[in-house]
RNA sequence: GGGCGCUUAGCUCAGCGGUAGAGCGCCUGUCUUACACACAGGAUGUCGGCGGUUCGAUCCCGUCAGCGCCCA
């Protein structure tokens, strides 16, 4: 017997171990079956299951599990990314809660504890995965650090260096003062910050008295100016191009020079030059061949170093720049403005607000800095990139994504994968004394190849940076499969078939995954990518922790079941929207998962189960052939809507079908024949009930895995855990759908108009009358006598029967097809009531013929509409006048 | 500033050339022997504004407005 309620708690782990143990979520190399592959976006080793990665990971699943059934060679690969800020930002966190730091231990023994910490906190993710359903192929999880996929980002950086698309350049970068590492373009967001705009006076050299004005933002910067720059074509300044300057405070004399960057427009026209501290300025330098001293060090604080040989006492204040240096660059501002004031060197000063760029991670203004890095020559790998997907080899679904992608790829930069961190992809890259660097497999390999140049052994010291996590991240799709290695897996799973992941991950990931994966494997890396939107809260707005309105997805399976929320998920994942997410609509869901679990037990309580025996095509009764024909619908439209990734239009056609269907309908007709006496249509009914309450299961497993696992065995329609397996439902043979269509759509047509009538004259259900047909054919009398126990069950009525003589007084009518359906409720009917009621349906089926004659009555419709749709109008307008006759004769039955 | 998307019932959203829909909410009734996490019924819309194309526009085109996101 079937619980009263559905504990999920109690089933979902159970089932879950049981797929797992059996290994049902395996691939199998070694068989003929098509592959599907789906790669999971690996989550941070340090993360945890948030809402997102709720969405996310219910796709997949929903896909995998789908493809699965079809028979396909699923492989959804599994796996964690090493995340090499983040992790090693927890990690120093805990370790500064125990008054320890990474500096004064050392590499070795840092990278001791994050590998320790990650033994040990590592898994939660994988097992919270678990705790949604993914069928992940678990034993083949690969982690982004492991032996194999390291392998792959030493082979990939050696052959890229070889290539000549990975090079080492002095360039600005984006620093972070807080990481203490460079950061790549994408790990940077400009945050609006209201500021200021200083207006500063330069003293133009050899002219006492005169002045040029810069505006900036930054002025602790204006000790690595190296020049004045004003737009080549401004009247104001043309004079001065050519001439110099004497920088206040520093002294050194700098040149006004004439560049298109300075726009007239803004500020005064004239920009202060610090190559080495802003990007816009690094070009107008490298343009003009001037100097570009560094001002800020790695932690952004102000350093003379590099201008003390700059420094004069003619024009500027050397005493006071000293004493700068090693001072925070904020503080540094405030110091400067505040001696320039006293100089009388500050024009004015504006509010302003402009936008900053900011560490994504550290949360505070990166610093633009020149050093050495290595890099990734991404304009030439993103080449074939492009044309794959204008080509179509890879098609992002909803298209309009590949815009975004095009956006991008087209303007790319050069992509800077080194990092100041420990964590992460030590770079194989060893540099003799003199420093020359020699780019290697291995130490020994890079020893080779410095004794073959130098003709000496030399002490080799390897560069301590690491790589940009989305360096191995790129080669994520075939560095699983065990790529360089020429693995059976290599063969068969890649290129993938779709890769499920949000729009914020575009560049980040999928542009890099393309350009490795076309250049490794000369194959794109999946077939379709589809890109899904970001779950918000009810009222739309981002999740955060600062706005509290964060959903935990674990403690939403605890209250509700891991079934309503992927089912939840599935409904409201629509093309290119973001997913609303509110606890009400997994409550709401919960009750479908409900609706399903009582169903059955009705079907259990009825003694329906699994009939393998049962053929649809031998149905004969127009119920057994009417569900069978729906069932056939239903799968058509579930497979349609997955195909093409609407997971909307997916759960709503099988909660459609599940509900509306076979629980309101099926159900309701099948009552009669189950309490009715043992034959041959009671037997069918039973078949069909279980075969269509069977595809239902099937329909719904890849949306909701475990209530329609725990139900597949319990009512024998396989062994436990089984289902999963199963083959995806197809359409059965029905004989004559059509006629069991036609008389089942009359029955219902009946029903509801009985029910909207007795429902509007507020008539008890405890009273029940007969229903009087007049006007009614033979065909119509034949079929309310065979649906008899229907009818009265679900229309509240004695009996069904042609009117004889005239039509008693006090009499509901309502119009079904041909004939008019009579309630004598003499008691309790209000004929004024009745007859509102009436002239309202006269109205609508008035309104209705109305449209329909303007547009018959119009000569263009009926000379350039397409012939059929002038005869279905043609039809409906028939329809509405004979309903409106029928509506008038009734109207004058109750007006005497 | 450039680009993309959105605007349909109170709310969340489908529909995208030929009869305006769903779920929730709301209102009314019902313990009808699977289910009150239910059943039955009902009300609610100048499909953002203005032009255009078309026999016909919520749907296509243009334009304006508002909202959101991405990139500068």
């Amino acid at each position: 017997m079937l619980d009263k309620t559905f504990d999920p708690a109690a089933v979902e782990p159970r089932l879950y171990d049981l797929w797992e143990k059996a290994g049902a979520f395996a691939c199998h190399p070694a068989s003929p079956a098509q592959p599907f592959t789906i790669m999971i976006p690996p989550p941070n080793v340090t993360g945890s299951l948030h809402i997102g990665h709720a969405l996310t990971m219910s796709i997949q699943d929903m896909l995998t599990r789908w493809r699965r059934m079809q028979g396909r060679d699923a492989l959804w690969q599994p796996g964690t990314d090493h995340a090499g800020i983040a992790t090693q930002m927890v990690v120093e966190r805990l370790l500064a809660s125990q008054g320890q730091d990474r500096r004064s231990m050392g590499r070795e023994a840092f990278l001791q504890h994050v590998w320790e910490w990650k033994a040990q906190s590592g898994g939660a993710i994988t097992r919270q995965l678990r705790r949604l359903g993914a069928s992940l192929d678990w034993p083949r999880e690969r982690f982004t650090m492991d032996e194999g996929l390291s392998k792959a980002v030493i082979q990939v950086f050696v052959t890229l260096h070889e290539q000549g698309l990975l090079y080492r350049d002095r360039r600005l970068v984006n620093w972070d003062p807080v990481f203490q590492t460079a950061i790549s373009d994408l790990e940077v967001e400009s945050r609006e910050v209201k500021g200021s705009l200083w207006h500063l006076k330069y003293p133009v050299a050899g002219e006492p008295g005169r002045f040029l004005t810069v505006a900036t933002t930054r002025p602790e910067t204006m000790l690595g100016d190296v020049a004045v720059a004003v737009h080549p074509d401004d009247e104001r300044y043309r004079d001065l191009v050519g001439k110099h300057l004497i920088l206040p405070l520093v002294g050194r004399r700098i040149p006004v020079v004439a560049d298109a960057y300075s726009d007239p427009e803004k500020g005064t026209g004239a920009v202060k030059i610090t190559p080495a501290h802003d990007f816009n300025d690094f070009e107008v330098g490298r343009r003009h061949d001037l100097p570009m001293p560094s001002v800020l060090d790695a932690d952004a604080r102000v350093m003379v170093a590099e201008i003390a040989a700059a420094l004069s006492a003619v024009g500027g204040d050397p005493d006071f720049v000293r004493a700068l240096d090693g001072v925070d660059r904020f503080e540094a501002r405030k110091r400067i403005v505040a001696r320039l004031q006293e100089l009388e060197l500050v024009e004015k000063i504006e509010p302003h607000t402009h936008q900053v760029p900011h560490g994504d991670r550290s949360g505070v203004p990166i610093e633009p800095r020149l050093t050495m890095q290595w890099y990734v020559d991404a304009k030439t790998l993103a080449q074939p990139a492009i044309k794959a997907v204008e080509t179509g080899q890879t098609a992002f679904v909803p298209r309009q994504w590949e815009n975004t992608f095009f956006a991008w790829m087209r303007d790319i930069q050069p992509w800077c994968v080194s990092r100041q961190l420990w964590w992460g992809h030590q770079i194989p890259a060893w540099y003799a004394p003199d420093g020359e660097v020699f780019v290697a497999r291995s130490e020994a390999e890079a020893a080779e190849m410095a004794r073959a140049k130098l003709g000496r052994d030399v002490a080799l010291t390897r560069d301590p940076d690491v790589l940009d996590t989305w360096f191995s991240s790129a080669l994520w799709p075939f560095s699983t499969l065990g790529w360089p290695e020429k693995t059976p897996e290599l063969a068969k799973y890649y290129p993938g078939s779709v890769l499920v992941t949000g729009f914020d991950i575009i560049f980040f990931w999928v542009a890099r995954m393309m350009m490795m994966g076309i250049h490794f494997m000369g194959e794109v890396p999946f077939r379709h990518v589809y890109i899904h939107g970001l779950v918000r809260d009810e009222k739309g707005q981002k999740m955060s922790k600062s706005k509290g309105n964060v959903m935990d997805p674990l403690e939403l399976i605890d209250a509700y079941g891991a079934d309503a929320l992927r089912f939840t998920i599935a409904a409201l994942t629509g093309p290119g929207r973001d997913v609303k997410l509110g606890r009400k609509r997994v409550e709401d869901h919960r009750g479908f998962v409900t609706k399903i679990w009582n169903a059955a037990r009705f079907l259990e309580m009825n003694g329906i189960a699994a009939d393998l025996g049962f053929e649809p095509a031998k149905a004969t009764s127009p119920l057994a052939r009417w569900v069978l024909d729906a069932g056939n619908r239903a799968v058509a439209e579930c497979t349609a809507a997955l195909e093409a990734y609407r997971f909307d239009e997916y759960a709503a056609a099988a909660y459609r079908f599940t509900w509306g269907t076979y629980c309101d309908w099926f159900i309701e007709f099948a009552k009669p024949v189950l309490n009715g006496p043992d034959g041959p249509e009671k037997a069918e009914v039973k078949g069909a009930a279980g075969h269509v309450f069977g595809t239902i299961l099937r329909l719904l497993h890849p949306a909701m895995p475990f209530v329609t696992e725990e139900l597949w065995h319990r009512f024998g329609y396989g062994a436990e855990g089984s289902l999963i397996r199963t083959a995806w439902p197809d359409a059965v043979a029905v004989q004559d759908a059509e006629a069991a269509r036609a008389e089942l759509d009359w029955v219902v047509a009946l029903i509801g108009e009985v029910r909207g009538a007795r429902a509007e004259m507020n008539v008890p259900p405890s009273v029940t009358v007969p229903l009087l047909l007049q006007g009614a054919s033979g065909t119509t009398l034949a079929r309310a006598a065979a649906w008899i126990d229907a009818i009265r069950r679900l229309a509240r009525a004695t009996e069904v029967k042609p009117l004889d003589g005239a039509a008693p007084k006090g009499v509901a009518q309502v119009v079904v097809g041909e004939a008019t359906v009579m309630l004598p409720l003499a008691d309790v009917i209000d004929l004024a009531a009745e007859r509102a009621r009436l002239a309202k349906a006269r109205g609508t089926a008035e309104g209705e013929a109305k449209k329909i004659r303007a547009k018959l009555g119009n000569a263009d419709f009926v000379a350039r509409a397409p012939e059929e749709v002038v005869e279905e109008n043609r039809e409906r307008l028939a329809a509405a006048e004979a309903e409106m006759a029928r509506l008038d004769a009734a109207l004058a039955r109750i007006a005497g």
